[in-house]
RNA sequence: GGUGCCGUAGCCAAGUGGACUAAGGCGGGGGCCUGCAAAGCCCCUAUUCGUGGGUUCGAAUCCCACCGGCGCCUCCA
């Protein structure tokens, strides 16, 4: 089946088809890297992972740019605090990103561009579109004509946009455009706050580019122009990207993406997640809270990429429960299995539905709530069939059924970062656990019970969960003391 | 002021005109298993979809009004 994806510019769910035969180009708006990303912004960097992901289920190949934003105020901001360059400044900050890019799993893209590394390509498009008259220079500034750019703000349902008297309090005052809604391609002139953390020459003197401009030039640089899909949070409808449909189509004369995907916020106890008020968690915040990396990748994939999510604590604990029930199926699968097992037809039926109905779901604008749903009830009805099975089943059987769940884990990705999480036990402390349970069994089998629950109790202390199945007792490590 | 979204069980959340006698997860209740547990599994858990009208043979789904929550309108993912 096809999948069929909103396109915030056509604003309706329409059929999604790269240009290129079994190849997707993508565009997918990246951190600013002035401080730690939060996991709201690891909400919407995760939907376009699972789009990632999900295209490469489908067997396309996948051609993907996420910019890292160096070059803005508030990263200038910071430096000159600091007293550092731009580089040194963000450099710890991309690689926080990355490290919690990949604790929670998300694949790398193809290409991580830095805005710093392409200012002059920049400043090409910024004399594109002068010299196409989309642009004027005014007091060594250059700002975009948007009168001369007829579709300008098409993406935000904004065509006739109005500006409200008195709202632009932007603090550019100095600034001299024709028109309020003009919006800077080049800013000149003098800026003593900003040191020389970010000037660079122009034809039209010393500045720096405007923040919208990276994000035109990185992405045809890469992907060519037009491409297929651009992606980024709600608020970059306007103006960021708004804007950089204005610069590409206007330097190029040809359309620049083709499908727009915008994923919603992600709210933290009910109000929207905010640096300055300090009300937001960081990945690493959760992890020393004792959170899993696959607990918080299975929350933030929960719903449905245009809507809101909730985060909240006991949410997180929710998902943790959830993913447990799925760790513990595969687990019953995996312990159950025998070449000569018992026959059970049934679990390749299942798995086979489960799986069509997964994709059905995941093709339909990428529904991933009914597509956990399609994942949780393969769970719910081979337990129930496993339960009739009075032994071991047979290995092929129980193979269909693990490679549904691998097949849909290649998309969330919870039970690969699950696999990872596994505590490292060392052999002394194997051994101790190992000689405990022996002397428990060697109680259990005298009937001392008292002695044998004692022992129980021991282990609990150091962390130890013991249960006992028909085929001897089982244990695991459930905290490190 | 403009513009857009949402309101489904204790909580989270699909479904958006007829197969809905409304997915799925968490929690709760009951049962199985167990020396007892734990873990696990199974079953049950919304006569109803914010409220009031309307359209229709038929509405959670469409229209109107109202109530409540959220977003965007120049540099926040």
């Amino acid at each position: 089946m096809p999948l069929r994806l909103y396109n915030t510019l056509t604003r309706q769910v329409e059929a999604f088809e790269p240009l290129e035969d079994g190849r997707v180009t993508m565009y997918t708006c990246g951190p600013t890297v002035y401080d730690r990303a939060h996991i709201g912004n690891f909400r919407t960097f995760l939907a376009e992972d699972i789009l990632r992901r999900f295209l490469r289920w489908k067997g396309y190949e996948v051609v993907q740019v996420r910019n890292l934003t160096d070059v803005d105020d508030r990263t200038i901001h910071a430096a000159v605090q600091r007293g550092v360059s731009l580089r040194e400044l963000t450099a710890p900050f991309i690689d926080a990103f990355f490290e919690d890019h990949d604790r929670l799993g998300l694949q790398r893209a193809e290409y991580y561009p830095r805005a710093t590394d392409y200012v002059d390509r920049m400043i090409d498009m910024v004399e594109k579109l002068v010299d196409g008259g989309f642009a004027y220079e005014a007091d060594g500034s250059v700002y975009y004509d948007i009168s001369r750019f007829p579709d300008y703000g098409r993406l935000a349902g904004l065509e006739n946009i109005e500006v409200r008297e008195g709202e632009r309090e932007t603090g550019d005052a100095e600034y001299a455009r024709e028109d309020a809604r003009d919006f800077v391609l080049w800013k000149g002139g003098e800026r003593p706050e900003e040191g020389d953390v970010a000037v660079w020459d122009s034809p039209w003197g010393p500045g720096r580019p405007g923040w919208h401009l990276e994000c035109s030039v990185m992405a045809t640089a890469h992907l060519g122009q037009p491409f297929d899909i651009h992606s980024g949070g709600v608020d970059l409808i306007f103006p960021h990207h708004t804007n950089e449909i204005a610069q590409a189509e206007g330097a190029q004369g040809k359309p620049f993406a083709r499908h727009w995907i915008h994923v919603k916020h992600m709210m933290l106890d009910g109000r929207k997640m905010s640096k300055s008020e300090n009300h937001y968690f960081t990945v690493g915040d959760l992890l020393e809270k004792g959170s899993r990396p696959s607990a918080i990748r299975r929350l933030l994939a929960s719903g449905h990429y245009r809507t809101e999510i909730n985060f909240t604590l006991p949410g997180l604990e929710d998902a943790t429960r959830s993913l447990e029930r799925l760790l513990e199926f595969r687990r019953r699968l995996r312990d159950g299995r025998e070449p000569e097992g018992q026959a059970l037809d049934r679990l390749p039926q299942l798995a086979e539905r489960a799986l069509s109905e997964w994709e059905a779901a995941l093709d339909d604008d990428l529904n991933l709530a009914a597509a956990w749903g399609a994942l949780f009830t393969l769970v719910r009805e081979a337990n129930a069939a496993l339960d009739e099975a009075d032994g071991p089943v047979r290995a092929t059987d129980a193979d269909a059924v693990l490679d549904a769940l691998a097949s849909m884990d290649r998309v969330f990705g919870v039970l690969e970062l699950a696999d990872q999480e596994t505590t490292e036990v060392s052999d002394d402390l194997r051994r101790w656990i190992e000689q405990q349970l022996a002397d428990r069994a060697e109680a259990r089998q005298q009937k001392d019970f008292s002695r044998a629950d004692a022992i129980r109790e021991a282990l609990a202390e150091a962390g130890v969960e013991v249960e006992d199945t028909p085929a001897g007792p089982r244990w695991r490590l459930v905290r490190q003391s």
